[in-house]
DNA sequence: GTGGTCTAGACCACC
DNA sequence: GTGGTCTAGACCACG
């Protein structure tokens, strides 16, 4: 379910976060279903358990589980985190969109492009 | 023409890489004309003549500029590096494009937005 | 009576604790009536025994309850105890005060506040 | 300037925390003023540097201060910042005034307490 | 020198 | 068993 790519220059943590971010919103991880102990995943994946616990805790942080003390760590997803995440992927769509401009991209490329690329991934 | 921002969280070299390939790929800095010798602009921004040289280092390898020992360094901008650069930026608008799906939003809203985003800019 | 929230980052037997004390010192709970036993408890909030016993023993020591052995546990507040609960309130209201005079708080302000507050919940 | 309390029952980097807390607030230590390095105060508080770098990390995150590598840690306080702090101060108020209620304190009881702690904290 | 990531291994509180 | 904190010591990127 999750791969550590040791060539990609991102730290693990941050590769873990991603990829945990990736099945909670897409669903593919249901609200309130506890998620593998910091120590079974860390051992799935043959690191230390201190790299797993920093990418929950930012997990956590930014609202995806939440962790509870001799319990374990639950999923947390939900509508209104949904959307403050739109509001945040705007923000980044915001700066591609400006860089397009320099690139001397058109509205119309652009465009094009964007509806030519969610389309590709339609099929998929 | 260069700023550095001690704020931002990316080191100093990545933002005078980042700097000069704006201003190179926009058309400021023409084809063929001399940049700051690495001493002058390490003075001029008050920081270690090994960031700017690591920074040259990197725009000559990515093909922005030449250096010719004992006279300097030249902007090599041509249409294809602007090819490569579109091509780059496809690809990072490819992951967001993606992101998007994640979050539910539909191609139309997807692509209003970036409509609409491109537009603002086109104003200010 | 008493609600567990399992997305709480404090242990339960902390919730239950508190819950208890505002019961108590509210009067819901009339001194010397009886509280539910441990297993009655347990059972109902479908967690372990354990963390019922923990959460009576504490309130035992810190004076809310008495425990008859064979017979149960029972509310034994007093207002003795309620003075005490005021003193703490106090220390806590004190570390409070000194932020806000941190954060440049006038002390018109800050008696302002507080007196808007209460009665905005007085409404409630 | 930052003492460790072993007995108070937080972690070390909480109380770490809270203290540079209280000094950027307070204004103590200016803006863009250098913190003391990770290894240096470690070393100053016989603690892990681990520690320290923790502290850093949430104080950079709640925008006390920011970052940067081989450069060193600096402060960020801002007016803006002065702003949200407030806010947060007056939620946590509000939480106590509910509690004074609970406690049966009247609203003229409270506020003359408030005042009274102001004006003591001023002598000091 | 600086901050940041990671490992190995320990201990604690909680359930 | 669980998450969370801490230590000791290593390595990397940056200036």
């Amino acid at each position: 379910m999750i791969i550590i790519d040791y060539k990609d220059r991102r730290p693990i943590y941050e590769q873990i976060i991603e990829r945990f971010q990736e099945l909670i919103v897409k669903g593919v991880l249901k609200p309130d279903s506890q998620l593998p102990s910091v120590r079974n995943l860390a051992m799935e994946l043959s690191i230390n358990p201190n790299t797993i616990q920093k990418a929950y805790a930012e997990l956590e942080r930014q609202g995806y589980l939440y962790s509870v003390k001799g319990r374990g760590s639950f999923v947390s997803f939900n509508d209104n985190l949904l959307q403050v995440k739109r509001e945040q992927f705007k923000e980044e769509l915001g700066k591609l969109v400006r860089k397009a401009r320099d690139l001397k991209l058109s509205k119309e490329e652009l465009t094009a492009y964007v509806a030519d690329c969610y389309e590709r991934e339609d099929v998929k």
